[in-house]
DNA sequence: CTGAAAGCGCTAACAT
DNA sequence: ATGTTAGCGCTTTCAG
C-alpha cells in the first residue's frame, strides 16, 4: 500500500527518479520508455529494468501537456441503456482500443441544456477527437462549438442539417420506406408511427419518409396516427393504447426503434391483441433481444456495430488530416422479417 | 474554424492570453475563473467576460499536473452490451456526473491478460479512481497493482476474495437460494444450474449455494445438471439443448443472468417446449426486457442501479479518506416473479 | 549516443 | 486584492 495521506498521487516515481538511480538524464530515461532508436539498447534495458523495479507508471497529464495529445477519445451520447446505443458504444470502444485510445464518456438524456455543459467539459479534457449523437433539439453552434476548438468531430446515428461535419449513420428515409413497403405488400393501409421527433434527423427522416410514402399511395396522412415522442418502451405502451382507442384503429406501426417496438407489443397484449396476429409490428435497430422475442420482431436493421466502426475510422482519418471535406457516411439499413408483422385480416 | 495544420490544439488562448488582455497575473485570473472570494467581484466580471470573448477553454490536463487530481473515474467492465452492465454503467455515470467527475472507460471480455493491459493505460491516466468488476479468473495482483499505485479502487458486482478492497455486490448465494427455493416449493427437485464459472465471485457463489442448497435437501448433485460458462445467450441455448438430451432430463434451471434464461427459452421452444408451461426458467438480474418477455420471466433482482450508485458513493468516500477500512457492500437480492416458472406436472 | 535546458498551462505559496 | 515565483512530469530541440 502507498498513495499519500491527502489522497494525492504526489511523491510517486518519475522520470527524475529513474534518471538519478541510473546517473542518466530524464531525457535518456524518455526516450529509453519509449523504445526510441536513439538511445543503445543497453541503455534502453536497463532503464526499462529500474522503472519496473521501482513501479513507475507513466503520467499521460504531463505527456499530454507537453505533445498536445491525449489518446483519449470523448463520446457523446444520450442515453447508453437503450441496447442499440450500447452496442454502438461497444463497438467504439473496441475500435479506439485498438488504435491505443480510450473513451471518455458523457451523457444527456436528450437534453439540449445538459448536453451543451457535457460537452463543454469533454473538451476542457482535450480529447484527440469526439464522437457525437446530438440532442433532440441540439442546435449547430452544440457541435461547432467543440471542432472550432480545434477537435475533430464525427456526428454518429443523428446529424444535425448542414453542421458541415462528418456523419456516419443510417438511410433513415429508407429504412422507413421499406419498413411502409413490407407493410403495404401485406395489405394494410392504415399504418400508425411511433416514436421520434422533428427535432432529431433520425426522427424528422422518417416521419418525412413517412409522410410522403403515403403521399406517394393517395393514403391521407392522418396526424392521430403519427405519435411523436422519445423512442422509449413507455411511448409504445402509451401510443398503441391511444391509437386502439381510436375510431378507426390502424392496422400495423413502425417504431422508432425496437424498445418502442417492445412496448407496443406489450400494450397490444394487455388489451388482448398479439402482434404478428391482429396487428403488425416494425421496429427500428435490430437490437440483439429483438430476434428472440416471441413473436420475433421483424425490424429495420441500422448496423450499429458497422456504425460505431465507421465513425472510429472517419474520426482517426481526420485526426491525421483535419483538413478532410466533411463527409457523410451512410449504411443502407435491411429489413428482417420476423413474426411481428402478417397480412392483413 | 481553428485548429494547428499539426492536428493539435497549440496556440490555443489560454491563461496567459486573458492575463495580458487585461494587464493583471495568470494567478488572479485562475482565480477568477474559479470564482474566488479572494478577488473582487469586479475583476472577477471582467476576467470571465475576456475568457467568454477570447474563447478560452480550460485545460484539465495542465490543471491536472498541478494538482494531482482529474476529475476523471476509471470503469473497468468486461463488457457492456449485456443490458446488466448497461445500466450498471450507466448509474454510475450519471453518479459521477452529479459530483463533477466524467468516466473514462475500459473493457476487456474476461480476458484477465487484457485486463491486464486495459488497467495499466487507465492507470496512466492518473484518475482520480476507479471502479472495476474483475475478469474471469483475474488475479489479485490486477487489482492492487491499481490501490498500490495510490488510486482509490472499488469492485463492483464482482469480486476477488481476500483482496482487501472495497466491494459493492450483489448476495449471490442469498439470490440462488430464493431462486431454488421457489423452484422446490412448485416441486422441482431435478433442477439444473447454467452459466457462470468458479473463477468468477458471482459464479462461484451462486454455484456453491446450488451444491448447498442442494445437500441440504438431500439431493445428489449431479455434475451434468451444472453448465459452466458464460452468461451469454448462447450458452443458455446450447446448454439448455444438452440438457433436454440427457437421460433424465431437469425440469427446471437457474440461470447465471437474463441473457442466458433468454437462451434457453429459445431453446425450450425450439425443441416445442415453452418455459412456463414444460419448464421452469429463472434469470438473475431483471434487466429491462426480462419482464416484457413472454412469458415475463422469474428473476433474481441484483438492484445494479443502486449497486452502480453506492459503488460510486464509496469510491467517493475513499476518495476523501484513502484510510477507510475496505468494506463489503452486500445489497440483497429479491426475487420477481413471473410466468416463466410454473409447477411441475 | 547522451545531457542540458526550456516549456507545455495551470495552481499554490508567498509576498506585497 | 493582486502579483511573483516556482514547479507539477513530461518531451523536444539543441549541444556535445
Amino acid at each position: 500500500m502507498s498513495g499519500f495521506a491527502d489522497g494525492s498521487a504526489r511523491g510517486r516515481v518519475t522520470l527524475q527518479h529513474i534518471a538519478d538511480e541510473l546517473g542518466v538524464s530524464t531525457a535518456t530515461v524518455s526516450l529509453s520508455l519509449r523504445s526510441s532508436p536513439l538511445v543503445a539498447a543497453a541503455t534502453r534495458d536497463k532503464v526499462q529494468a529500474v522503472a519496473r523495479a521501482l513501479g513507475y507508471i507513466y503520467n499521460r497529464s504531463a505527456a499530454s501537456l507537453r505533445t498536445a495529445r491525449t489518446n483519449m477519445i470523448a463520446v457523446g451520447f444520450n442515453d447508453i441503456v437503450n441496447p442499440y446505443f450500447g452496442e454502438l458504444l461497444a463497438a467504439i470502444e473496441e475500435t479506439l482500443a485498438g488504435s491505443g485510445h480510450t473513451v471518455l464518456l458523457g451523457t444527456y438524456c436528450d437534453d439540449p441544456a445538459k448536453q451543451d455543459r457535457v460537452l463543454r467539459t469533454l473538451k476542457e479534457y482535450r480529447p484527440d477527437g469526439m464522437i457525437v449523437c446530438p440532442a433532440n433539439g441540439a442546435a449547430a453552434a452544440s457541435l461547432t462549438d467543440v471542432s472550432d476548438a480545434g477537435i475533430p468531430l464525427v456526428q454518429v446515428s443523428r446529424e444535425i442539417s448542414d453542421v458541415g461535419l462528418d456523419f456516419v449513420g443510417s438511410n433513415d428515409a429508407l429504412g422507413t420506406r421499406t419498413a411502409l413497403d413490407h407493410l403495404f405488400e401485406l395489405g394494410h393501409r392504415r399504418i400508425a408511427i411511433i416514436g421520434g421527433t422533428d427535432a432529431m434527423s433520425t426522427g424528422a427522416n422518417r416521419r418525412n419518409a413517412y409522410r410522403a410514402c403515403l403521399a406517394e399511395r393517395g393514403i391521407a396522412v392522418e396526424p392521430e396516427l403519427m405519435v411523436a415522442g422519445f423512442g422509449t418502451r413507455d411511448l409504445g405502451f402509451a401510443g398503441i393504447h391511444a391509437l386502439l382507442d381510436l375510431a378507426e384503429p390502424p392496422t400495423a406501426a413502425v417504431c422508432f426503434n425496437d424498445l418502442t417496438a417492445f412496448g407496443v407489443m406489450l400494450g397490444l397484449r394487455h388489451r388482448g391483441r398479439e402482434a404478428g396476429r391482429d396487428f403488425s409490428v416494425v421496429g427500428s435497430d435490430d437490437v440483439k433481444e429483438a430476434e428472440l422475442w416471441a413473436p420475433g420482431l421483424t425490424t429495420v436493421k441500422n448496423h450499429q456495430a458497422e456504425m460505431g466502426r465507421r465513425a472510429c475510422e472517419r474520426l482517426l482519418a481526420r485526426m491525421v488530416n483535419p483538413a478532410l471535406t466533411p463527409e457523410r457516411i451512410v449504411i443502407a439499413p435491411t429489413l428482417v422479417v420476423r413474426g411481428s408483422t402478417t397480412s392483413i385480416g
